[in-house]
Parts: structure tokens; C-alpha cells; sequence
DNA sequence: CCTGGGGCCTGACGCAGCGTCGGGGTCAAG
DNA sequence: CTTGACCCCGACGCTGCGTCAGGCCCCAGG
């Protein structure tokens, strides 16, 4: 096939798959004599692949990535699988909202800001929890705490990040008052941090928890965040993390 | 409140407010004595409307226009509501079609690219879709389209599919055979069309359809439509829809 | 009082993902 | 052999911001 019929068939523009075609991202598997391109059907499957991540809001270049891993195209449906989920989730969150706030307009109440915006900031952007479904949509623990966290009313989702929040403010505070990170008190709440993730997200062995605390010395979106509540944070909550995980053998 | 605590009370960069502000979509009502931008509430409003329009894929200049309309809040929460159950319903599509796919593959068939391509392709893209759901979306006419698509299965639309398309050569036949446009035959054509789309979409009067005609000269993605089918086709196809309209007394 | 670090300001440039010409070969039907 | 549709490539344009850079503002702590 050559690419306007490609194009008519996938509802893109010739334009387009030149586009892809120069970026690498969706190459002709021929060209004829003439130089037109020539598409096989298995350059129409993996253009299939790719609007469908396209769709989902992947910059082509992660679409490249996600394609040139080895992964067997059942493994790409399922993954497409889980993402459209999500997106269908998300969708359905944002009906639930408009519906409140129609709700509540016929009854002549009117929301806040925060309980307006709900929806839209304490949620991962769409391309970061791409991001991380990428990175982790095959563990178990990711599982765990998708099913959890779907099963939480919102009273639920406030409860935890109000613990959160009290945890990491008791660290701010540790930091603050000088205590060693790698004091007792340092690493019981790193301990409590722990017993947090397990009950509110997915089972955190203290192997598991050293990562997680390794990477927010290393993932500057959450070295970041700790940043925030108190400069040096990070590295205090990491090296508490650590320590902890020490002290229980890990 | 000033810029950096509504950016993250909304989940959007400081940046972004800034363009906003730059394009004219979203002007702070005020400025400190310093030149700092200071949001009031009827912004942060304005804001949450901004945003849902943007997911919901319009380009900024639209969001501009959909939000200059002296439309009520009401108004607003209506469209957004549609809006997003579209996209729930196309989503759920993507969905099906992925589950279709899995299926097929684990039963050893492979199905044909047309197939496959099938949700992408018979799908007008987002943003025409909010076109015209801008255009039409308060008519009685839309809402009935809107029912009645939903309602239908696969084979229901190719059937529809079908008909539009045995129509659509008809007139090409007629125009290529010389026949005049005010022709008993083509108005004959012109009959059958109208009462396809009252069947099949909504119902559809000769004014209406008129009106119709006269669209596809006046927009050019109908009329480039109907040129590919023949040269001369949507000229001739209009012709004869004010013709048929005329002799039934429009 | 003054000083430092965070937040704010305004340009200005960069980048992705195409749309849209423009000039020029190619292919099949008549 | 022509004509109209289709293809090529190169280049510029546009949207919606991200990302410095240079400089002012604000206030808490010394």
C-alpha cells in the first residue's frame, strides 16, 4: 500500500506518516523505484500500535521507546488494555464532578475552589502516570495499590494524605530539631512511613521501601517535593529509609 | 490569591498562567502595586472552565470563544457534561475494540487491518466532533442524531454506512450522465437522501435540508467531500436539494 | 536595619507535531 | 501523449507551552 491509502485507512494525513516516517518512529518497510513509500501490513500494525499510544497522550517519542522494546504484541493489548482503563476512570471522575457541580448548582449551593479543582490536582497528570505505568504497570505492587486506591472514596483519599502529611511533617520536624537521620527517632518514622505505604497502597517490604527511597534522592520530581516542606528533606527521609531497612536486615 | 498558589490549587505550571494571560484567555482582575497578578474567585472559575475545555481537546482560541458567549454557568456545565460523555462513549469504544483484538488473538484469528483501524477511522476527529457539537449541540436535531447513533451496532452503521454511499454514487452517476441538477432524477436522488438522514440520523424537513444543501458549498470540508467522490459533485448535489426542497413547496 | 532566599515580573528562545504551500517527478486512463 | 490524481522533498508557520535569563519584591531572621 502506498501512503495515501494507508493514510484514508487509519484517518491520518499523508503529511503525518511523512512525519513519522522522518522521525524514524514509522518507516515503509519499501519504497519502488520512483521512491514511493510502500507499506506492509506489518507497518500497518505497528502504526495501529502507535496512534493508539498517540491517543493516549504519549509524545511520540516515548511511543518509539514503547515500540522498540521487544515486547510481544499481546503484551502491547494488555497494556493498552490497562491504560484505556484508566483513561475510562479518569473520564468517568471528571462526568462525577461535572454532575456534582450541576447538583449542586440546582440546589443553590456552590462548591469552593479546592473541591472545583478536586479533580483535576490530586490527580498524576495523565503523562506522568503514563510515566508510571510504564515503569512499574508489571509488579505486583502497582496491581495492589491501583485496586486499592480505586476502592477509596474520597473521606479514604483525604485520611491518607493527611497521614501523609503528618509523617512528613514529623520528619520536617526531626530535620529541624537536628536529630541524625540515622537516630531511632529518624528511623521510626521512616518505620511509620513504611506501615503506611503497606496499609494504603500495596505491601512495602523494607527492601522495597529502600528503593523507594533511593529514588527520591535520584527522581528529582520527588526530591522536589520533599524539597518543599524543608530544604534537605529528601536526603534526611532517604538516609532515615535507609537505616531503617538496615536495622531490619534488609 | 496570586499566581504560584492558584497554579497549584489548579495543577497547572506558573507559566501556563502567564500564557494565559499573554493570549487574553485568562486576565487576572487584578495587580498588586508591584505588578503581581492577583486571581479572584470569578477567575479561578474561569480558570476550571479553561481547563475542562482544553482536556476535552479544544484549541485555546475555541476555549476563548466558548467562554466569551454570554452562555450561563449552567450552559457550560451542560456542554461540558456531553462533551465528556462523548468521550466516555469513544473511550469505551477503544476499549472494546482492544478486548475485541485480544480475543481474536487468542483464538488464533487475526483480523483484517480494516478491522482494526475500524475505531479510528469512522470517527469524526474530537475536534470536529466539538465543532459541531458547538454548532448544533442546543438543536433538537442533534440531540436525536446523538440518541440514535448511540443506539446503533456495528452493523447498523455499515448498513447506514452503505446507504449513504449507494446515494452518493447515484448522483455521481446522474451528474457524470449529464443529467441537470433540477432534473426529475435528481431530485428524485435528492428525495431519497433527505429521507435516508431522517431514517437514520434525525428529522429532517425539506427547509432543513435545504439548509443542509447549502452547506455543503458553504464549508468546505463537505464540499471537499463530495469533490472527491466527482468533480462537480457537491455543486450538483446542492442543486438538486433546493430543487427537491422547491417542488414541495419550501 | 539589611540581607538572603523564595516568589514574582517580563522578554526571548526552543521544541513537538504536525498543516500548508511550492516546485517538481510519476502513473494510469483516455 | 496528455491530463489529472498522486507521490516526493524541503521549508516555513503555528500552537502551547518549557526553560532560561536578568531583575524587582517581600519578609523573616540575625
Amino acid at each position: 500500500m502506498n501512503v495515501g491509502e494507508v493514510a484514508a485507512l487509519a484517518g491520518v494525513t499523508v503529511r503525518t506518516l511523512h512525519h513519522y516516517d522522518r522521525i524514524g518512529l514509522l518507516q515503509p518497510s519499501g519504497r519502488t523505484a520512483a521512491g514511493y513509500r510502500q507499506y506492509a501490513p506489518a507497518d500497518l500494525e505497528r502504526l495501529h500500535r502507535v496512534l493508539l499510544y498517540r491517543e493516549l497522550g504519549f509524545p511520540l517519542e516515548e511511543v518509539a521507546t514503547l515500540l522498540s522494546g521487544d515486547a510481544d504484541p499481546a503484551e502491547h493489548l494488555r497494556r493498552q488494555h490497562r491504560l484505556l482503563r484508566d483513561r475510562l476512570e479518569r473520564t468517568t471522575a471528571m462526568v462525577a464532578a461535572v454532575e456534582k457541580e450541576m447538583e449542586a448548582r440546582s440546589m443553590g449551593i456552590s462548591l469552593t475552589p479546592e473541591e472545583r479543582f478536586e479533580v483535576f490536582g490530586d490527580w498524576l497528570p495523565e503523562e506522568y502516570a503514563a510515566e508510571a505505568e510504564e515503569k512499574w504497570g508489571e509488579t505486583e505492587a502497582w496491581a495492589q495499590s491501583q485496586q486499592r486506591t480505586r476502592a477509596m472514596t474520597k473521606d479514604d483519599w483525604l485520611r491518607v494524605k493527611a497521614e501523609g502529611d503528618d509523617v512528613e511533617a514529623r520528619f520536617a520536624g526531626a530535620l529541624r530539631s537536628g536529630v541524625a537521620a540515622d537516630s531511632e527517632q529518624a528511623m521510626d518514622l521512616a518505620e511509620e512511613h513504611r506501615q503506611q505505604i503497606s496499609r494504603n497502597f500495596y505491601d512495602c517490604g523494607y527492601e522495597m521501601h529502600a528503593g523507594l527511597g533511593r529514588m527520591y534522592l535520584e527522581d528529582e520530581r520527588f526530591t522536589a517535593y520533599y524539597e518543599r516542606i524543608a530544604p534537605g528533606l529528601a536526603q534526611f527521609v532517604s538516609a532515615a529509609i535507609q537505616a531503617n531497612a538496615a536495622r531490619h536486615g534488609a
